[in-house]
DNA sequence: GTTCGATTTAAACAACTGTTTTAAATGTGT
DNA sequence: ACACATTTAAAACAGTTGTTTAAATCGAAC
């Protein structure tokens, strides 16, 4: 192999078109093209398109939430010995921080991340799926720790404020790069830092709305 | 014609299939099967299969943000009369009122709304903008109103949150068919009467809290 | 009833899809 | 240096895609 691994030159390319033309859009034919590898190289490596997508994501969603697992866990322990209820905000942090840390250190990892988003909603049972198994793990334990946070509120009400918090996220990590309504010609240039802060506020302010 | 109108005909199983599958997964003679209508009269009728999305988008959103125009009009104009800034909830329920009561009312409703939040982070910048366009005229005054209800904030951040919002609000509408994240095996049956209340409140209160 | 435009139909179009095949090249261990 | 498995390469595969063509059918106005 003279310069990269054929097989992560194939994925590189792959969370590169993915992320910004979508999955149906990018044939294996301009993906092998920008890889700069040959066309049947994809099927020897990874045996079909369809597995090339769960490679893609896995790669970088696997270690991901190994980080925010661990974070979580420890959270949890404190509390267990504090024999307190844990802070919202250290509980969304252990979440959101390990994403936008890592947005921020690849080259190609913003084009991961805005992937995310979009098999967060996929059309696709397969790719959905795969994307929701993966995320399961880290998903379960969010839940439960947020549920302790808020004591006060029924499980499926803490159940529903964290989708929308997923779905705020999804979508904000599209903001940066995607074409956004600009109101009134004034367009926002989007600080990457102001909106982890301003997310942070916006969904701990969200979380802990009284149950009316 | 025998029973309905062959552009109605075709735009409904569109609108079901585009939402259910995605526009990529459904072939023009899947939906022509579905539409129980030949292949070639979505060309005749509509030019061409982008040009049928963009009519299955324009169907719906077109009637739907004007009635969300007149009643953030109508709070502007009591706003200025009382001269005090407008109520946040009321606001939030101008924009989102219309929609699920639309989501509730018409046969494909249902699937318009999902396809509505993929159109949202879709990535084919002809759908992208498209939709935009459509969404523009009702983001503005929108935008507009909620500053002047939060003027203590900036305007940047009013952007940043109202934007968390939509993402909530897409991701929100898919939740009820999705394949969701299922905690613990325990799967919430998703009320929707309670997603909108609680949707409010999450919003509401994450749109109010204070700028740090 | 005939004529004319609008609509529908079936068939064919070229381009592209993911995948497979076959052969050559490359590297690895002995 | 040889034999062997791995990797690359080019070509062909069968199937599907959106779109177009050209003929058939329909519906109303005259």
């Amino acid at each position: 192999m003279g310069h990269t691994d054929t097989k992560t030159r194939i994925l590189d390319a792959a969370e590169k078109l993915f992320a910004r033309q979508g999955f149906d859009a990018t044939s294996l034919r301009m993906l092998t093209r920008e890889a700069e590898v040959n066309l049947a190289s994809v099927n020897y490596h990874f045996g079909s398109k369809e597995e090339l997508i769960k490679a893609v994501i896995a790669r970088r969603i696997l270690p991901l939430n190994a980080i925010r697992i661990e974070r979580l866990q420890k959270i949890k322990n404190i509390a267990r010995a504090e024999d307190c209820p844990p802070d919202i905000r250290e509980i969304l942090l252990a979440f959101l921080e390990p994403t936008f840390a890592f947005r921020k250190s690849a080259r190609g990892a913003q084009d991961f991340i805005s992937l995310i988003g979009r098999a967060f909603s996929d059309p696709r049972d397969t790719v959905r799926k795969v994307f929701m198994k993966m995320v399961e793990p880290v998903f379960q334990p969010l839940f439960e720790l947020l549920c302790e946070a808020l004591p006060s509120l029924p499980r499926n009400v803490v159940y529903l404020r964290l989708n929308f918090m997923l779905g705020a996220m999804a979508h904000s990590m599209n903001i940066s790069q995607m074409c956004q309504l600009i109101p009134d010609g004034l367009s926002f240039k989007v600080d990457s830092n102001t909106l982890v802060e301003q997310f942070v506020v916006f969904v701990e302010n969200g979380m802990e709305a009284p149950y009316e």
